[in-house]
DNA sequence: AAAATAATGTGTTGGAGGTACATATTGTAT
DNA sequence: ATACAATATGTACCTCCAACACATTATTTT
């Protein structure tokens, strides 16, 4: 079993006659944005002295009369601007020594924004987009926690229409298929793609073209209003038959 | 937002004068079995006078030196006395209002145990084991923690050998299936199952014959080896080609 | 203005995999 | 010895998916 942490601040050292309650929970949020052909995550410069010159995702303290989810939220608002965004939990992360202050739990969210949405304002100039693809390392255990939301990402635009979160209201089919190239890293056939999105049966044709675009323009199309989840909640029981898979 | 959770016991109100260290977090094991061609599910009876009459999961404060994982292998531990088994995180439920007592964020893992397994030890007599199926109420919000670890556990048993968990090292086709069904709540063609479970080349012919059974014996099979994974453990990147599903 | 270019938009075909279903075999019980 | 019940395996059909080709339309070039 893991040794307990050196307590380092005043804070912590003042309180450690109740062991547990000395445990300190917060959020973590993996907040993606599709800009530029690439899937990219907000980070700020770490604040800590153990990780200068590195990067972390945004996050903050749980407090006591605010729900787990709500926490999140904040965290968004507060560092976007923006309300009523997609937001979804994936894991927890435990361990004894993930934070260098102390002991520390967090739980790990991702939301998918849209970059060209108004209402967006990164409230903080140390704020800026990276390239997921370039990020080697994080500080604390950021990088494990940015891989675990890619994957759960990647999963779900699998199977749910979250994906359109990260684009504007009315988008392209050759948009769509770029945006989920990005996502999965692969390339995908622009023919067998538009079946498998006409299918799905996801999108409403707009009757609209493409403009300043320097070529063809195509139909503009918008997600059906009935598939704008943007709060996190509770699956239903799974539907597909069993019987597909085993 | 939500309001203060009044702080009943006398420890919580000691360390109120910390917001954010105010709030515990525990550990809840939702223990499943495999029995009576039933899925069971550990359960307590709840020692809080708002839920008496009710039963609960099987859960604990996490200690300030304990990892997060660790702090599930310990209640499984000492609740049934079994080691190495096969336990995953599925989701943190840290509603302000979860907990009568103050503010509780818990983490739920699910368990998978062999009923019949020789260490298997119920170490307190109000353990019990309950059919999923009848099991309409539970104290706190463990209904909906139990809903969403059942949920888990069907999405995992479809794609992953995790089931084999629950069965004795040694089973039958037809106990296989069985345990499938009774997972899955659904009825599988026998023929079609053992197709799809050979593919999967999960298995190995131990060329053994069942006993003790009243009508022609099968044969058992046992997993291999390489898939015995009883660990949490971080997911790969997934392997499936993108292009099957979108 | 005509031709070349580049992207949109739709259709077809072959193969893999899954579902529904039938028959032979083997051990147990009557 | 016969009936019975469950094991064990095979086949036909159908659906879905991946690979692929061609016509269309707007832009750019000559």
């Amino acid at each position: 079993m893991a040794k307990p942490q050196a307590l380092k601040t005043a804070e912590l050292e003042k309180i450690s006659h109740l062991d547990y309650f000395n445990i300190a929970i917060s959020v973590d949020c993996v907040i993606f944005a599709y800009d530029n052909k690439e899937l990219n995550v907000l980070l700020i410069k770490s604040d800590l002295e153990e990780f200068s010159g590195l990067y972390s995702l945004l996050g903050d303290l749980v407090r006591i009369d605010e729900d787990l989810d709500a926490a999140s939220y904040r965290i968004l608002r507060e560092r976007t601007g923006m309300e009523d965004v997609y937001l979804e939990q994936v894991h927890t992360f435990g361990s004894t020594n993930r934070h260098p202050s102390g002991r520390v739990i967090t739980t790990a969210y991702y939301s998918l924004i849209d970059v060209k949405h108004h209402n967006l304002r990164l409230n903080n100039n140390d704020l800026h987009w990276h390239p997921v693809k370039g990020i080697k390392r994080l500080a604390f255990d950021h990088k494990a926690i940015l891989d675990t939301c890619l994957n759960r990402l990647r999963e779900q635009a699998m199977e749910h229409p979250v994906v359109f979160n990260l684009l504007p209201e009315k988008f392209s089919l050759r948009e769509l298929q770029e945006l989920y190239e990005a996502i999965l890293s692969v390339d995908l056939d622009r023919r067998n793609f538009r079946k498998k999105i006409a299918i799905k049966d996801w999108l409403v044709d707009l009757n609209e073209m493409e403009e300043d675009v320097p070529h063809r323009p195509g139909k503009l199309y918008k997600l059906k209003p009935e598939f704008r989840k943007k709060t996190t909640r509770q699956k239903p029981a799974p539907e597909k038959s069993a019987a597909s898979l085993v």
